[in-house]
DNA sequence: AACTGCCTGTGAAACGTTTAACCTCCCTCG
DNA sequence: CGAGGGAGGTTAAACGTTTCACAGGCAGTT
């Protein structure tokens, strides 16, 4: 338990002494160079150079009270969204992050229990300027805290509350699960399922407001039967598409919400039997990597998710570098794609 | 570009005031409470939870040198490893971590060229207090880098150079190459096939070796035609398989290096005609969270990938606060999970 | 009564930057 | 020739902690 102390590299003073100048000078060196001459400037850049100095992040962060860092909660272990696309959304985020000269910080909450915690500890405790929040919830109470405590923060999903809007990305469930229904329709299905996500999120409220709406306008009754939910995990769409097949008569098609939920679907239905699309179609949501290799190809709802990453990375650093925002909702739209399993 | 200042919370000054005592007292309250009369502590916390304070992290790693925070940098946008897979690594580095009172900073190289830049900024700015490495490759500049800096670093791989041992977590390629092979023996298999992995990388030099000495043990020839390298992705997979087959004879059964280029090696079969496993049996490597889900579901080598990170993450911080370490050398067992590709 | 030691508190330095304020030349211009 | 001003440098304060050194009071011991 010694927490030595690291075993620090040169600071601005070795650098100062070295060139024969005040730690003013070399600072002025670095960040505003036209203030020296061009001879002290060299001479200091030389030192700094041969010494291997770098500015101390810590210390420039003391001064002007800014970590160019920003913060990402995930809860532990439990997928947060299916993984493959977690992959993607994480490159999306560093990526721009990167970009922009920020950092990416990532901690677990231990137990869900604890998550609210772990945003306290972060936003209070000055470590990042920022935060990003990722699957928001109907009901969402870290929303409210990073309200309250004005902190800056961007998220992806919309939020519940009316309340005190903030800037978000999302993409259209709406409108993907639409085309999914319309796709299907157009196949000549009359009667289609439906595999929700669990309905404390909000994506969910979308997506499933974009099923009735496309019923609707396609003269289609509703049917509480065809729609089921279930975690998001393969053996959610697995238990769910059991239920769906129950029904009397069962669906012909089914969209889920995500496309491990789907793959589970799909599994399900072999297990019963049925040829996928022949006896019964599948369309997903997401779009991850491996859908096209699968068997048979997922034909899916298609999430830009890297490019969400992007967006709330770039929406947040203008927030915190104070430019103006024009748009601070940005609501991407999904696309379909069809391969064979619909 | 107005780059405002954070509106910073209440600082220890002001828990000072409002309990009308030194900040030193507060300082005290927090990190030595023994030293002060019960009442006089009692006091500063309630004063401190009025007020909602929090010592700056950044204050406290301005003074201790330290910032309990872990570094890893990512490649950007080209896979680091098979995808599911850095979820799971990242679940058990950021949990882990956040049981020993740690963050995990991340950032991507913008692209490989500037790869090590990315780690001189990380590692000579202070922001980290030891690094992550995965993916250790045989002529590794980023390891070669930090030795040389002197700066504390554990890899997920074993290092190429003999020179300056560092800790290192990694998983048995060969034994679980060995498994995958030996399994395919008692099946009666002769003629196995190897798709691997880029020969930059470490663990293809272990795996590789697995492969040899596995059918040196079974008394099998060594075909080069028979062994293949590609890309990680399904792709490359696909290709390697293709090649594979043109042998003369084929093989009856393929070990793939990752479950990625399994599913793509079981697809360019399918597209042969060929049915797995009774034409050509497929071994991945990974088991992957969607392996038990594909069909055929993956008979493939699990490697403890969660299990990983949490290693790493131990080597590293017990490093870091100076505790002997009995092994730095942590070499976890694999494990065949046989399902009905082979 | 004087010394010792503990208990509880304060003062101040230090960590490594940035930047406002200031100081000294030296040049230019009325 | 003196005032004004820019160019090029330095000094010192400030950011928010932690912790060493010190001080006063009080109790117990010679």
């Amino acid at each position: 338990m010694s927490r030595r102390k690291r075993n620090t590299g040169p600071t601005i003073r070795d650098v100062a002494e070295q060139a024969g100048v005040s730690i003013a000078a070399v600072s002025y060196a670095f960040n505003n160079p036209s203030r020296l001459s061009s001879e002290t400037r060299d001479r200091i850049l030389q030192a700094a150079e041969a010494l291997g100095y770098r500015p101390s992040a810590i210390a420039q962060s003391m001064r002007s009270q800014r970590t160019y860092t920003l913060g990402l909660i995930l809860r532990s272990r439990r997928r947060q969204l299916s993984d493959p696309f977690f992959r993607l959304l994480v490159a999306g985020l560093a990526d721009q992050a990167s970009l922009a000269g920020y950092y990416l910080l990532l901690a677990t909450a231990i137990d869900e229990h604890h998550e609210l915690e772990t945003y306290e500890d972060l936003v209070r405790s000055n470590r990042v300027d920022g935060m990003i929040v990722v699957d928001t919830r109907t009901q969402d109470t870290r929303l409210d805290f990073l309200r309250q405590a004005g902190f800056p923060f961007v998220t992806f999903g919309r939020s519940g509350s009316a309340n005190g809007d903030h800037p978000w990305v999302d993409v259209d469930g709406e409108v993907g699960i639409r085309l999914a229904v319309d796709h299907l329709v157009s196949r000549g299905h009359r009667r289609i399922g439906f595999i929700g996500l669990p309905t404390t999120l909000m994506c969910e409220r979308h997506r499933r407001a974009g099923y009735e709406k496309a019923l609707w306008a396609h003269n289609l009754p509703m049917d509480p039967t065809l729609i089921v939910e279930g975690e998001v995990t393969e053996e959610g769409g697995h238990r769910a598409m059991l239920r769906l097949l129950e029904a009397t008569p069962p669906p012909t098609a089914v969209v889920a919400c995500s496309d491990v939920m789907a793959i589970g679907a799909i599994n399900a239905a072999h297990a019963r039997g049925l040829h996928v699309p022949d006896d019964v179609a599948v369309v997903g949501f997401d779009d991850v990597p491996i859908a096209p290799h699968l068997r048979p190809a997922l034909t899916t709802v298609h999430q830009p998710i890297y490019r969400v990453g992007e967006c709330v990375v770039d929406l947040l650093v203008r927030t915190l570098e104070g430019e103006p925002i024009e748009n601070p909702h940005v609501l991407l739209k999904p696309s379909l794609v069809i391969r064979e399993s619909a």
